[in-house]
DNA sequence: CTCCTGAATTGAGAATTTTCAATGATACGT
DNA sequence: ACGTATCATTGAAAATTCTCAATTCAGGAG
């Protein structure tokens, strides 16, 4: 798999002013003045299920808006195996250890189809210079995967293998209006859980047989989200 | 157990300007005429094992250096289960989410015995609006904690106990002088890795059978660390 | 429409981990 | 020194999870 930078993925370049999703974005802050600054183009990048964003270890010089669809962050252990530490959705930011001149952490690959505006690291440190609320904005989304790290950590990587899909499962519905959603590969969401793909899928089969899970659509689950809080909290 | 603010635990006003960590610590980058504008004190705490720096939800209006010693960030289940999702060691920052205005998300519990500097949020507020230094320090600390998180989830939370316990045993000598430590409590032990007490106990006790683990002085192990990274990757 | 491929599911035995209970070891207060 | 409390260790059965293999299912290519 290869990063992106192919033309196929480009989409043009983004227009930061009439953006749909520009109070809820990293750049919420900022005013027209400010844009006027940015005098590198903001590219804009339209990526399919299993794109890769980044790779763990490059030295990037952009960061990353993720405008919908959703990413995993992934990393790898000396011996192959892979853990998911994260997943990016609309409005979160990726790859911003960039910012920080460090290389990418994780390898970022597209799960469903993903939009996602590329900014230089040199355009966002030239107005958090100049502009507090951008600052306080970075501060506030580095924060922000801390917290889901650290929820990962007790609700995703602990308990038996029942509870923590039926956490991740509530977790994907939780803010959203409805409680459908799509699912993820048996693979990735045992890489998620800290479990197995056969484990993974046992599970969900499971819970489909019980109905605490619906298929609607192709793919696309209504949630018993009352009974699977129950199995989640045992 | 309450939280600090008690008498004993109090040791007075700290003298930043002659700390011997002042290189390392969040305030590195300032200079003297930065530390005249402090006009809040910033107060020294020492605090026995078991101590508890700062309670999860407690709306802080402080952070903390950790001078010396080490502390866990500890949440909870719904059903009470805890879990550790970080240490905290010298020159860590603790209770960032304060600056943001948030509540603490976790318990922070001292281990080993603690000095911690309190910083008032205000005063850390007024130096990071003038100071570019202080203000990319403070992105750092975000970002070490959240490479820190990723890594429990990936090292920690991942493979079978053995390989868990292992990597934990690492982690507490890597970049130490020297590949001797001090152990915690199995019951911790097995919070911070997702395994049970007894699970976390025999793991440790094999260790010691295989000579892995070489008790030196009282609780305090020498580890072979070569045969313990065999382990880890399996 | 049929074949082909990759993913999901299922089965069954092996291995690991948990659970619950009992036993040792150690420090501490009196 | 003694009794007590706490923590580490160990045992044994139960439960869970993993492993490896086989089967089923669904979508895309031809």
């Amino acid at each position: 798999m290869k990063p992106i930078s192919d033309k196929e993925a480009w989409e043009g370049q983004a227009d930061c002013l009439s953006c749909t999703l520009r109070n809820s974005v990293l750049f919420a802050g900022l005013q027209e003045k400010d844009f006027e600054q940015i005098h590198q183009p903001i590219d804009l990048y339209s990526l399919p299920p299993g794109a890769l964003l980044y790779r763990a270890g490059d030295q990037g010089d952009r960061m990353f808006t993720i405008r919908s669809g959703v990413l995993k962050l992934v990393q790898y252990l000396p011996d192959g195996t892979q853990r998911i530490v994260r997943l990016l959705r609309s409005t979160d930011v990726a790859g911003q250890e960039a910012l920080l001149g460090q290389p990418y952490q994780h390898d970022a690959v597209v799960l469903h189809a993903t939009e996602a505006c590329s900014l230089p690291v040199s355009v966002v440190q030239a107005l958090s210079r100049t502009n507090p609320a951008l600052h306080q904005e970075l501060l506030s989304r580095w924060q922000r995967a801390l917290e889901e790290a650290d929820a990962w950590l007790t609700e995703l990587s602990t308990g038996s293998s029942r509870q923590r899909v039926a956490r991740l499962l509530l977790r994907l519905v939780r803010g959203e209006g409805s409680s459908e959603c799509t699912l993820f590969s048996r693979e990735d969401m045992g890489a998620m859980l800290g479990i197995t793909t056969e484990t993974a899928s046992r599970t969900i089969a499971e819970f489909k047989r019980k109905s605490l899970l619906v298929e609607t659509k192709l793919n696309h689950f209504l949630l018993d989200t009352a009974n699977l809080e129950r199995i989640a909290e045992d």
